[in-house]
DNA sequence: AAAATAAACTCAAATAAGTTGAATTAATGA
DNA sequence: TCATTAATTCAACTTATTTGAGTTTATTTT
């Protein structure tokens, strides 16, 4: 669901013009290799030339004009020489944080979150905007509006600026009528990249808020280290963000990730969706929220929510007890079909109800994802609180610039 | 699992050398631009310079260059001019079926199948060895011998071999303990994949059973037209082979698509595997034998089942109606996380039994993949029948050459 | 029937990247 | 101090694609 907004007006040749996988030029192995140069860097600051050129297999001349070029345009800054070895001591690189960074906004009924995220994962600007409506153009003036001030508050000049994230909520392209009560109105006839983009006048990448929430713990979380993982995202429902060998897995039609209704109680609890025992009907904010309301409790912002944990509620803790077995279920299952090296668990959940949901968990010994040489816990929980989604629309852009896709060309 | 078998002993420096993703450069980009070119016209045959061209963003001039040399090669033929539209016919090519072709091995602890595919997707040889030991030495010595015979009667030279695939047992890398009656013994210390390259002398692709035969059906099935599905594979338990993007999608430790041990019944039949409730205690040909066992009948081979279901066998009904639910389950479940094309069954049960399953399968009406404008069956059958393993072992290879990775560089 | 148009294709020179191999620089260790 | 090691740079080279002009072959229009 990703668009670099350009209006080509392509001739409506009737025989279907079958795209294939684009070529490669010199110039576009130029855009490739300074993308694995800045990924490299960005995972193993800092790096010195030689060191590169060996991991990436390039000649180190070919490094050492790319960091050239890099440096020039203040992606990179270097950071002295690195003695102690034999030889001559390498010239060390790092990410130059003031070298760029991206927006990031999360697009709600009611409000707009704003993001502002550097290349070195730090985050410049943030802010919630209330909104009284959220049609395109109105929608479109709040984020142009928002952005100025973002832009202006980072003290980055304009030009810095790489593009900008939008989550919104979805699934798009199809309608699914699953009583969704937080649906975006009057954009129905409009493609949001392309809108924004032109509105923005810069790319804009529309994601949906679990991939956003993946791909930000990538590039600023638990999920440095992570090329292959899961991101279960307590939303208004439950999504899920995959991350593949470093890819966003989007499905055949952007749909992929829909885990909040798939059945792992089977003639269990009715969800809204019309079929029985969906992972949402126990482990997400709308359960909780059933939950607490049965038990006369009434709790929906997080602080709320936090306030009854630290209290030990009996009715939050009944629901922890009841969401945690669908939801290990859930994960089992992830880990058997996609092999992940983690399951992160984030959202709009307070860090500690989070902790306990996690401590509450129950995986099968029995799996691929229980290897003896394990490092890191089977699930972790995501560092990025509430904001995950806005910052993750802004990592998105910024993982797009810094990350390679898989193999050269 | 994949490896191009090369013994590069790199210098075993402390420091972790910390992989890139690798560098492109004018010969990277060559290959890159010539698997576009082959996979445009696999996938488009017959097709012209300049329609590919513009369908892959390369100049006219680098298409031509690109299918002189592929022609010469031997990989495409032309197939005349196409007359009938305005301007100079173009010159259309296809693939030249006799151009190359890749080994296909199955091996199993007590036998060893053959194939030879060609860059046409046909099978030019095919054949069942039995095997007293199945150990490295023995087995090689066997694949050896019948790589020479498959490609003595094939009538191809040695030289447009494009390498071989290997199909055997898994999970690699770690030890399950499943009660895995199918194990392949005395290959523990062996890296399948170099071992075989170095006895083959030629490129070596090893792979587990269920993603071969996704890749077949998808270089010469029903998925030829799927770029985004998966492939659930009945062999002695049940398998999942994930194709994304026409990537495979092989997990971060190899050993994705365990689909046999996510959990559809919670608290229902016990499995081998600890858990309780296992989609293949229901749907597999393991669970097939045992109900057939509990109602007294013995049938294990594929023309025995056949023959059950021919006659209408009420064990074999009453496993159809116990396994299709679980089953149904699971492909919703598959449907909604990764948002797929299709979903293919197929493996090691007949046609019919498989039609039989998939006429019993209930799906969700509310899914991302119900969508309007289907066009296939949202559950397809496998064409490939018993052999597909190892004809889906030759498919990697021929995949391997055809279709290039997704973004430029 | 001739001229105009359209599209595919080819030729030759230009270009833009990465590669190569020799030379240079700057540290450690004997 | 001198040999060794390793990073880096310089300048010439290589490779594959692009560019732009020109050619071929068909259909459509006049």
């Amino acid at each position: 669901m990703k668009a670099r907004a350009t209006l080509s007006s392509s001739s409506p040749s009737p025989p279907a013009p079958a795209k294939a996988t684009a070529g490669s030029n010199a110039e576009r192995s130029r855009h490739h290799n300074r993308k694995v140069v800045l990924g490299y860097i960005s995972a193993n600051a800092p790096a010195g030339r030689a060191e590169i050129a060996r991991a990436s297999g390039l000649s180190t001349q070919a490094v050492s004009n790319i960091i050239a070029d890099l440096e020039a345009d203040g992606f990179l800054a270097s950071q002295g020489r690195r003695k102690g070895a034999r030889g001559q001591p390498p010239v060390q690189y790092a990410i130059n944080p003031d070298g760029a960074a991206a927006l990031g906004f999360e697009l709600r009924p009611d409000a707009l979150f704003v993001t502002l995220v550097d290349i070195g994962g730090a985050v410049r600007h943030s802010a919630r905007i209330p909104l009284a409506a959220s049609g395109p153009a109105e929608a479109a003036f709040e984020i142009m509006k928002a952005a100025n001030t973002a832009i202006a508050q980072s003290g980055l000049e304009r030009s810095r600026i790489l593009g900008a994230g939008v989550v919104m909520p979805g699934p798009f392209g199809i309608e699914l009528d699953r009583g969704s009560e937080a649906e975006l109105h009057g954009w129905a006839d409009t493609d949001p990249a392309v809108f924004l983009s032109n509105a923005l006048e810069m790319p804009v990448i529309v994601e949906n808020d679990a991939t956003a929430a993946a791909i930000a713990e990538r590039v600023r979380g638990v999920g440095a280290g992570l090329d292959t993982f899961c991101f279960v995202y307590f939303g208004t429902g439950l999504g899920l963000g995959i991350v593949a060998r470093g890819q966003v897995m989007r499905g055949a039609f952007g749909n992929a990730g829909e885990i909040g209704h798939i059945v792992v109680e089977p003639g269990g609890r009715p969800c809204e969706c019309g079929q029985s025992g969906c992972l949402e009907a126990y482990t997400s904010r709308l359960a909780l929220r059933r939950m607490l309301a049965e038990a006369g409790v009434k709790a929906d912002s997080a602080a709320e929510i936090e306030a009854l944990h630290e209290a030990g509620a009996p009715a939050l803790t009944a629901w922890l007890d009841s969401a945690a077995p669908p939801l290990s279920r859930a994960i089992a299952m992830l880990e058997n079909l996609l092999d992940p090296q983690a399951v992160v668990l984030g959202g709009a959940l307070p860090d500690r109800v989070l902790d306990d949901l996690i401590a509450r968990l129950d995986l099968p010994a029995a799996s691929v994802s229980n290897r003896p040489d394990r490092k890191r816990p089977r699930v972790l929980r995501g560092v990025s609180g509430r904001t995950t989604a806005a910052l993750g629309a802004a990592a998105l852009v910024i993982h797009d610039t810094i990350t390679p896709s898989l193999e050269p060309s």
